[in-house]
DNA sequence: CTGCGTGCAAAGTATTTGCAAACCG
DNA sequence: CGGTTTGCAAATACTTTGCACGCAG
């Protein structure tokens, strides 16, 4: 799990004083080899916390998406999921629809950045940001006839 | 604008019976170079219908949506928008954060599909759908000054 | 100290649902 | 005619906001 020193550094980082509230969302999230959602978050929260409140919750996840530290994964119902990646470096994520486990997967294969210099070459637009999410059932869950 | 023979055809198709409110609601969208919410599509059915119900723009958009005829655009205010692309190609979109348009992006320049199969080959995953929407400003509102 | 961070309560609002009436095929 | 489709009203539920107190730096 997260180190509490080293989520206090990201936060230091990103001009955000280092709560306790703070670092526990970012050490939770990155022990989660899942998607949340706010309220996910807030449940076990509350296990550190006697109070705590759902809208901080909210706070601290749009802060921290914000920041690009984490990533909003996108479902049919509309809700918003966080994920938190440890990665550092650009790539993107699988989803598994059954298990909600996220996978990353590498640059190299994305080609987005040849992709954004093609479309700003050919149509003088500029590309500021993308969204890729890869949605599928993952390999165990496919085992475990969890195929939908 | 898309003639109303051919919105009906569609509707056959995906098996939906041909209502005027849903033959409209294609046209309307097969004109529109930008994306809109369910309001927007709903402010623009008054003008053709005296009685028309925001659930049923909703549903209508939800059928379409299932059936692959629109597409969804995803932006940081998690309303829901819509796109209705004629090209039938597999291809994804160009979204200019400032004046709403959406440029077609065309598949070859993706990649998606390898993506696809070198993720199934290394984990052993089913990919079954995929995100990808590039956000950005067009060249036409970068040269108003329209960029942020 | 001093301003950011948080709890709580309450509001906001996009979207969905239920049901009866209208309509397509 | 019979099952869809739609209008209307009401409900849902996620997310946001306001304000006063508390805490990090």
């Amino acid at each position: 799990m997260m180190d509490r020193h080293r989520a206090g550094a990201i936060l230091k980082e990103l001009q955000l004083k280092t709560t306790p509230k703070r670092v526990e969302v970012m050490r939770l999230l990155a022990a989660e080899p899942s998607f949340l959602s706010a309220d996910d978050v807030w449940q076990r929260l509350k296990s550190s916390f006697t109070h705590i409140g759902l809208p901080t919750v909210y706070r601290i996840l749009d802060e921290l998406t914000g920041a690009g530290v984490i990533t909003r994964i996108f479902l049919p119902d509309r809700k918003q999921y966080y994920f938190l990646c440890t990665n550092q470096e650009h790539h993107h994520h699988f989803v598994c629809e059954s298990c909600r486990r996220v996978e990353d997967v590498e640059q190299e294969q994305c080609g987005l950045d040849g992709l954004a210099r093609e479309i700003s070459r050919r149509s003088g637009a500029r590309v500021t940001s993308h969204i890729l999410q890869i949605n599928g059932v993952c390999g165990t869950c496919l085992k475990e006839g969890a195929a939908v």
